[in-house]
RNA sequence: GGCCCCAUCGUCUAGCGGUUAGGAUCCCAGGUUUUCAUCCUGGUUACAGGGGUUCGAAUCCCCUUGGGGUCACCA
């Protein structure tokens, strides 16, 4: 059974690039009945934040990603990551470094003024003296000092990272006692079962670190797949100043949580000439092995126009909350957005507070508006609309703009809208009544 | 800077030794709508550069260039 998860740092809100992940994470364990989990990262305990925490939740409800079972929070942890560190102390795979901050600090300057990689000494590693005194130990890992370590990726191949210029013994525990990142991962992916890990490539030179973790634990090394990154319209990481990466943004901005995810979906991954899917096409069509392993770069457009064929697609039913739904089927195909979609129904359903200058320069010229006087005055003399409408046009022998164009201004104030006709049918006699007398007596 | 990853239209991508290099988006033009949008038709635009391997390279190898990531008692 495939078992993957979601592990974010709870620093702030949901993240879109998280979010492309976690759909990856589990569109990959839900295809093939497998377990998609989350797990709250915040060993470091100033980091923790309750409110990013709930941001985070709140957000992959909304995209409807649930977890599988039960939020792993690593701050409640504590017990379990010391057991293991014990154990590896025990079996001498890890030792205590009483090497202070600034004696670090100063070791690493000497060594980039040497030209040199800086990295931990290893001058604990088999240290056997009296301990210095006042000094609470960091807890090292007694990493391989030579040859390679290999990384066996399903998306960018085998990658080895040779021992000299990747690693030293990092640390595992912080002298407070807190287990760090790259021990606390492979624990828990261990402990909760995780076999699959698909998470962002900026993770790819951290994964020899965890596969020393595994090794040292006699953990099985899960397979992993490491996704490109997302970039900014500029080819840059993506970051705030770039408009929305909070995934609640969106909602805010009247997207689709599916429209959403469709789109990021595709962001390094395609399948044949196909742009929209549904969820049940995703979880049938997904295959993390066949993403692509080169970075891509965010599109609003694409995004708008993945999200109006969601639109369109959706069953007119779904949009009662925006009023009528007969103007709904009107107007949705000129939205993006269900903000658009609000702006256009409001449109049509409220008098209009002004009258768009171009349109009344263009349109409500003097015949415009002598015509426009005829078709008031059939229709309050009773006539239906369609025939006023077509008696106005007639009587007159002019074509059906010069009519039209000002009826428009009257029902929703500029030239642009959907039919006239289907608009003053849904509105009514008497609307179109008062929306008529108010432009003629402006 | 060391290490690692990546490289096809502006953008998302197809292609996995032989194709007129395909689709989508964007943009432009035409048609439909006597408006706008939708829709339909058409068009512009790409294999980063240089070496190999091969009868044949976008596809395989090497170098260069460019971009990204990562080097914490952060995650």
């Amino acid at each position: 059974m495939v078992v993957t998860r979601f592990a974010p740092s709870p620093t702030g809100y949901l993240h879109i690039g998280g979010l492309r992940t976690a759909l990856l994470n589990y569109l990959h364990a839900r295809k093939s009945g497998g377990k998609f989990l989350l797990r709250v990262e915040d060993t470091d305990r100033s980091r923790h934040n309750e409110e990013a925490v709930k941001a985070i939740l709140d957000a992959f409800e909304w995209v409807g990603l649930q977890s599988d079972d039960e939020v792993v929070r690593q701050s409640e942890r504590d017990d379990i990551y010391r057991k293991y560190i014990d154990e590896l102390l025990e079996s001498g795979k890890a030792y205590r470094c009483y090497m202070t901050p600034a004696e670090l600090e100063e070791l690493r300057e000497e060594q980039k003024n040497r030209g040199e990689r800086p990295r931990y000494d290893g001058r604990y590693r088999d240290f056997n003296g009296t301990p210095p005194e006042g000094i609470t130990p960091v807890i090292r890992i007694k990493a391989p000092t030579e040859g390679s370590i290999f990384v066996y990726d399903k998306i960018k191949g085998d990658i080895e990272f040779r021992v000299e210029d990747t690693l030293d013994d990092f640390i595992i525990a912080r002298a407070d006692g807190t287990p760090t990142y790259n021990f606390v991962v492979a624990v828990d992916d261990h402990l909760m079962g995780v076999n699959e890990v698909i998470r962002g490539d900026d993770h790819l030179s951290n994964t020899p670190k965890q596969i020393v973790i595994y090794e040292a634990l006699n953990f099985p090394i899960p397979n992993f797949y490491h996704v490109p990154m997302i970039h900014n319209e500029q080819g840059r990481k993506l970051s705030k100043r770039d408009g929305a990466t909070d995934v609640m943004e969106y909602k805010r901005l009247g997207y689709f949580p599916e429209a959403l995810l469709n789109f990021l979906l595709r962001l390094g991954w395609s399948h044949g000439d196909k742009e929209i899917f549904s969820m049940a096409e995703m979880l049938e069509l997904f295959d993390p092995s066949t993403i692509s392993k080169s970075a891509s770069i965010y599109s609003k457009e694409k995004l708008d126009w993945v999200n109006s064929e969601h639109l369109k697609l959706k069953p007119l039913e779904e949009f009662s909350q925006f009023g009528n739904l007969e103007i709904v089927a009107l107007v949705r195909d000129r939205c993006n957005t269900l903000l658009d979609l609000e702006r256009e129904v409001n449109k049509i359903s409220e008098k209009p507070v002004e009258y768009d200058s171009k349109s009344l320069k263009k349109h409500f010229k003097e015949t415009n508006q002598k015509l426009l006087t005829e078709f008031l005055e059939e229709i309050q003399s009773g006539e239906n609309l369609e025939s006023s409408f077509q008696k106005v046009l007639d009587s007159n022998g002019v074509g059906m703009a010069k009519l039209a164009q000002p009826i428009r201004i009257a029902l929703v104030g500029t030239a642009q809208s959907p039919s006239v006709i289907d608009v003053m049918k849904i509105l009514g006699v008497d609307e179109v009544i008062e929306r008529v007398e108010a432009l003629l007596k402006r």
